[in-house]
DNA sequence: TACTTAACCAAGAAGTTTAGTCAACTATTG
DNA sequence: CAATAGTTGACTAAACTTCTTGGTTAAGTA
């Protein structure tokens, strides 16, 4: 389980999806507008998400990205998981200096630390998450600024 | 609140001496051979938790770290904003995209999240790692190798 | 068919972080 | 004084993150 703004990224990218779920695709252009993500960035990580099947896509006109299941079932630790996609190999097999399992040990004592912030992470869910006011909030000031800029 | 490797090296080396607390202090040339961390990059993180009082420190012959605290007074997640001591101060304040506040409002969604990951590791202590069974397995295991290797 | 849209793909540049090296210096103990 | 061990700083290679450029391919639309 590693932590960065990476995550952080792909997280805010798929509430974004979450957001409008039910209302078709999203395109990827309109995440880095309102989200403030580079367009190819959001291409390679959605590229991930595409491939664990958090996502589907859709070519052509009125194409884009939709959520492949309810937000309720999309955990942030799958998000994160899946962006990361780091199997975390370095198990001693390569170190010399791992005699005796001795470094394994220590390997494990922070997996299970690590273990238990996915487990914290798996609980919450993308649903949680589009149902809180402050995202509400956000959400209703994005379309806001969208409807703006459309209308000048 | 952000976890990587770095995190990992510090918190290991911090157990390390949470295993010796009231047995005087410990030099960083013994956790570099207990843990398979260089001594080097040691030095530069026991510099951080030195700087932010972590633990004390004991010049000359005898000498090395101890902790400032008893074990179960010291936070994991302590150990890891003083290694990182990133205050993530892009707030926005540098962006020309971040218009309405939108960007702002989307980055304290990710810290309240952040926020309840810190929580969380605030409430995990190195005594708490010092008292499972399989650390103090660990423990007897490394002392036994070393005892081993003077024995030689 | 031609055009547009938007996903898909690859190579790499720029910057940061990680992990480590090297060398010198200072305080303490014996 | 000599050995030990912390302290500091400059520096480097490798890895990772973030972003850019420049395409291609598939699917709609005029």
């Amino acid at each position: 389980m590693k932590l960065t703004t990476k995550g952080r990224y792909a997280v805010t990218a798929m509430l974004d999806l979450g957001l409008r779920y039910g209302q078709g695709a999203v395109t990827l252009a309109d995440i880095a507008q309102r989200q403030g993500i580079s367009l190819s960035y959001l291409e390679q990580l959605f590229a991930k998400l595409r491939r664990t099947g958090l996502v589907n896509s859709v070519r052509g006109p009125g194409g884009g990205y939709t959520l492949s299941k309810e937000p309720s079932e999309i955990s942030v630790a799958e998000i994160i998981l899946a962006i990361n996609e780091n199997i975390d190999a370095r198990r001693c097999a390569g170190k010399a200096d791992c005699v005796g399992g001795d470094r394994c040990l220590t390997h494990e004592l922070w997996e299970e630390l690590s273990e238990r912030i996915h487990e914290f992470l798996s609980g919450i869910t993308l649903g949680d998450l589009v149902n809180q006011p402050i995202v509400q909030e956000v959400a209703s000031r994005q379309e806001g600024r969208v409807r703006l800029a459309l209308s000048q």
